[in-house]
DNA sequence: CTTCTGACGAAAT
DNA sequence: CATTTCGCCAGAA
């Protein structure tokens, strides 16, 4: 079974994989946490609100269950937007058409993380 | 060492 | 549909 390299944390494994999801794609909180194992959605939003300027991390491709956008007040719509995500009346992108499937199973193995994921995903 | 504090989600009520 | 509850984090005070 996979195991936590040493030195990785929680969290930098939560932005390996948000860094994975590709232009014009959303992931979710949850699913990015069922990818890494060991966490929950909470967990990822604190990952995101402990990022720092450089880490480049698409951030912005992270939204809620529900599609919608969790941090108020920000550019996260506008960069969204930007990549061709669109909104409905509520403020909600159709994960049906712009969520992400997830990374493939050879990434997952590469770089240490379960690929039962892939299957039951 | 303890407490507090944030970008969440699914199920039960 | 609105609320409540509780669940494998990390850093600052």
């Amino acid at each position: 079974m996979p195991e936590r390299q040493e030195g990785e944390s929680v969290f930098e494994r939560i932005y390996m994989v948000v860094r994975q999801v590709p232009p014009g794609r959303v992931t979710t909180y949850g699913q990015v946490a069922r990818i890494v194992g060991g966490c929950d959605a909470r967990t990822v939003g604190y990952a995101m609100g402990a990022l720092k300027p450089g880490m480049d991390v698409p951030w912005q491709r992270v939204v809620n269950s529900q599609g919608k956008i969790s941090l108020a007040g920000s550019d996260q719509r506008q960069r969204l937007e930007a990549e061709g995500i669109e909104f409905d009346a509520r403020e909600r992108i159709d994960l049906k058409r712009f969520g992400w499937d997830g990374p493939d199973e050879a990434w997952l193995e590469a770089h240490g993380f379960d690929t039962m994921w892939f299957w039951n995903r």
